[in-house]
DNA sequence: AAAACATTTAAACGATTGCTTAATTGATTA
DNA sequence: TAATCAATTAAGCAATCGTTTAAATGTTTT
């Protein structure tokens, strides 16, 4: 095994032309259709960012036909006030959660019953798991 | 303002039993049953961590109906093999992929086609937001 | 058998994430 | 208006993540 330094240079570059395989690729001639069609889930991890995390995704399944207070939240989940009320600003910035005050309490419900389809989703597929 | 460092410590901790709230909460009592529905969720952010990264959405989805080798991937995506392999090691782990060698080359493709159905649902919820 | 190619693996690293503690803000109550 | 309560914000820190570089493995070709 020699020249390993240079053939690594040519296996770990990022390529941006599109003959990588030196071999028959059956897609070569596709690759720029391919490039296209991947850019119509660009963008589409930051919402699974936002539910891959389990206290936010088990967040909005309160929320669901709940209205609950930060505390209530906090209790429920078992966890610090800080960590659900940062939680709760990212979800909030996503426009998931909306809040509505009242006296002393902050009251947190659902701003898009739409994310439920996708927790929804997710739940038949690791249905499907087992 | 004084005692702060008592209530905070009040205020942080993580509080195990029902009671954070002093004034009325409308959950109050609810709140084993809000813990027992909550457990529905759990695990299921896994799911969404892995779809959390722009690259592996990606990846997912150029291998719905599609079979491609490690470097057309990598090529499409304009990225170092090893990270691509790095991805496409841990989907397999997660039995979203599976692979088949062929020579030289080793082909990916979707080990379950549902995994779409939630880049899908995702779709329509990005869809919403404009 | 040696060289070439596709892929994988391992180690290291820089960036991001989610928590904690501490302090602050906003609102109500005494 | 002072004390209390709910929630937010800020700073700091440990753990995780995704990448890179470097080396190794498996297969084919010469």
């Amino acid at each position: 095994m020699e020249n390993t330094e240079e053939r690594n240079k040519i296996n770990n570059n990022k390529i941006n032309n599109e003959d990588l395989c030196d071999d028959f690729c059956p897609s070569a001639g596709n690759i720029e259709k391919l490039r296209e069609k991947v850019v119509e889930v660009a963008g589409l991890s930051e919402i699974f960012k936002v539910l891959g995390d389990e206290t936010r995704t088990k967040i909005l399944y309160l929320l669901f036909n709940n209205k609950l207070c930060v505390c209530d939240i906090a209790s429920i989940l078992e966890m610090s006030l800080p960590a659900v009320s940062h939680h709760l600003r990212l979800l909030k910035a996503f426009r998931l959660v909306k809040y509505a005050r009242e006296g002393k309490m902050v009251y947190y419900s659902l701003d898009d019953d739409h994310i439920i389809n996708l927790i929804r989703e997710a739940q038949e597929h690791f249905a499907e798991e087992r």
